[in-house]
DNA sequence: GTTGTGACACATT
DNA sequence: AAATGTGCCACAA
């Protein structure tokens, strides 16, 4: 094996966003997670703007199922690449979720990894 | 190398 | 209840 693949990562640390957006993979259908469980799934606690960041900067609404990720409120950050709120909606009730006022109910559809 | 910002969370006021 | 301050990690200038 060779170290190429460490040596392009030297640029960035790919490490903590890789993490992050495999965690989205493992997100089962139909559920949600915030920020902050993100963090502290991946081994950040309190790192949710990192984490944030994280998902900034792979805008890939295909691959990566962003519009899971919502804050401590339950609420969509609005803030993503994607179009719009509306196409976040028609995301998460693609998956059985039901959004309200872009607004998701955790106490159903937050997705608990250490459960 | 330092400063500021960011798709946030938590505690305090 | 709402606003403000602080902490967290990573990235851009």
């Amino acid at each position: 094996m060779d170290g190429e693949e460490f040596l392009h990562d030297k640029i960035s640390n790919r490490a903590f966003q890789n993490q992050v957006l495999n965690f989205l993979l493992t997100i089962p259908k139909g559920k949600v997670v915030t920020y902050g469980q993100i963090a502290e799934a991946i081994g950040y606690p309190g790192a949710a703007r990192a984490v944030g960041n994280a998902l900034h900067k792979n805008p890939d609404g295909e691959k990566y199922p962003c519009y899971k990720v919502v804050n401590s409120k339950g609420e969509l950050s609005g803030r993503f690449a994607f179009g719009g709120i509306v196409v976040q909606q028609e995301r998460l009730e693609a998956d059985g979720i039901k959004v309200c006022d872009n607004r998701v109910n955790l106490d159903k559809y937050q997705f608990y990894p250490n459960l």
